[in-house]
DNA sequence: CACTTGACCTGTCCGC
DNA sequence: TGCGGACAGGTCAAGT
C-alpha cells in the first residue's frame, strides 16, 4: 500500500507528534509483526524517549534515546496511527476526520503506550509489515537497508545517476526496473504507472529500447509526481492513512492508476488495465505505444 | 546469472 | 444472501 509519498507523509506526521515522548509499554498482539524477543524490546524500548523520525526508501526509522532505533515497514496495509489520551480536549481521542474508529481494532498488531497516556497503534490487516528494533549504529549495515538504491527524491540523485542505474538491466521491462528498490528506492506501483504514462513509455518496454531522452522524461515525471503526492498527503486507495488516521488526496490527480475504462486525459482513448511484471498496470495504449523491434 | 513467479495474509469485490 | 475466485499499493525465496 504505502509507497514513498505515503511513508513520508506518515513520517512527517509522526515527527510532529512523537519526539520527547517516553515509551511506557509495548504490547505485541501479533509476534510476526514485531519479531524481536520481548526482553530485547523491554531493554531497548521501554523507558526510551523518542528523539527523531527518519526514513530510508519505504522504511520509517524512529531513533530512541537508548541508542536503539525502531525500523518499520508498512508493506501493503500497514498503518501507524497516533492517539491522544481519551477525553483529551482535542476531541475524544481522535480527530473527527480520522477514517479509523476506536483503537485497538482487529487489525491492531502492536501498541506503544507513552507515559503521558498517548498511544501509537501499528495496524496491519495483511500482516506483511514489520517493526524491528536494532542498535542505531547498525541500521545502515542491515541488508534490508544497505541494499537499497539511492533515494529517488534526494537532491543529489541526478538524471545521470538514474540513467546509469536503470541501464544496468537492459533486457528487463522498464516497470520492473523502476520498482526494484535496489536500483532506486521509493517507487511503487501507483507512481510507476503514473510516471510511465507521463513519459509516454509502455511499461513492458525493455530498457535497452528506450532512448535516453525518454528516460529523462521518466526521471523528471517520477520526481515531480511523487513530490506533488507528498504535498497532497499521499494516495489513499483503500487502506492508507496518515499518522492521524486521515486519507491522502493524490489519487484525484492520478491520470491512469485505478482509472481503467475512463478516457485518457491526453487523447480520450480508454485507459486499460494489463499485467506487467506480475503487477496490475494501467496504461493508455495510444499515448504509451508498445515498442517494436 | 537475469528475470519471472509464487508465497506471505486478510479482506473485498464481482459473477453466478 | 451465499460461495468461489480473482485481486490488492511490497518484498523475498524459489524456480526457469
Amino acid at each position: 500500500m504505502p509507497e514513498l509519498p505515503e511513508v513520508e507523509t506518515v513520517r512527517a506526521g509522526l515527527a510532529c507528534l512523537l519526539p520527547n515522548r517516553t515509551i511506557a509499554k509495548v504490547t505485541v498482539d501479533t509476534p510476526r509483526s514485531f519479531p524481536n524477543d520481548s526482553d530485547v524490546v523491554n531493554s531497548g524500548v521501554v523507558g526510551a524517549r523518542v528523539e527523531s523520525l527518519g526514513r530510508r526508501g519505504k522504511i520509517i526509522i524512529i531513533d530512541l534515546s537508548t541508542s536503539h532505533s525502531l525500523l518499520i515497514h508498512l508493506k501493503m496495509t500497514g498503518q501507524l496511527v497516533f492517539r491522544e489520551p481519551d477525553g483529551e480536549s482535542f476531541g475524544a481521542g481522535h480527530p473527527t476526520d480520522s477514517l479509523i474508529g476506536d483503537l485497538p481494532d482487529k487489525s491492531t498488531r502492536v501498541i506503544f503506550d507513552f507515559v503521558d497516556g498517548s498511544r501509537l497503534f501499528f495496524n496491519d490487516q495483511r500482516k506483511f509489515g514489520w517493526i524491528k528494533l536494532m542498535r542505531s549504529e547498525d541500521i545502515f549495515d542491515e541488508p534490508l537497508m544497505s541494499k537499497l538504491g539511492p533515494e529517488i527524491l534526494s537532491d543529489d540523485f541526478s538524471f545521470d545517476d538514474f540513467l546509469v542505474r536503470v541501464r544496468r538491466r537492459p533486457r528487463s521491462s522498464i516497470k520492473s526496473v523502476i520498482l526494484d528498490q535496489s536500483i532506486l528506492a521509493g517507487v511503487g506501483n501507483i507512481y510507476a504507472d503514473e510516471g510511465l504514462f507521463s513519459a509516454g513509455i509502455h511499461p513492458s518496454t525493455p530498457v535497452e529500447m528506450i532512448s535516453s531522452a525518454k528516460l529523462r522524461r521518466l526521471y523528471v515525471a517520477l520526481r515531480k509526481i511523487m513530490k506533488l503526492s507528498i504535498s497532497l498527503g499521499g494516495s489513499t486507495d483503500r487502506n492508507y492513512v496518515d499518522a492521524l488516521g486521515r486519507k491522502g488526496n493524490y489519487l484525484a490527480f492520478a491520470k491512469v492508476f485505478r482509472r481503467e475504462g475512463q478516457p485518457c486525459s491526453n487523447c480520450g482513448a480508454p485507459i486499460e488495465k494489463i499485467r506487467v511484471a506480475g503487477r496490475g498496470t494501467h496504461i493508455c495504449k495510444k499515448c504509451q505505444p508498445e515498442a517494436r523491434q
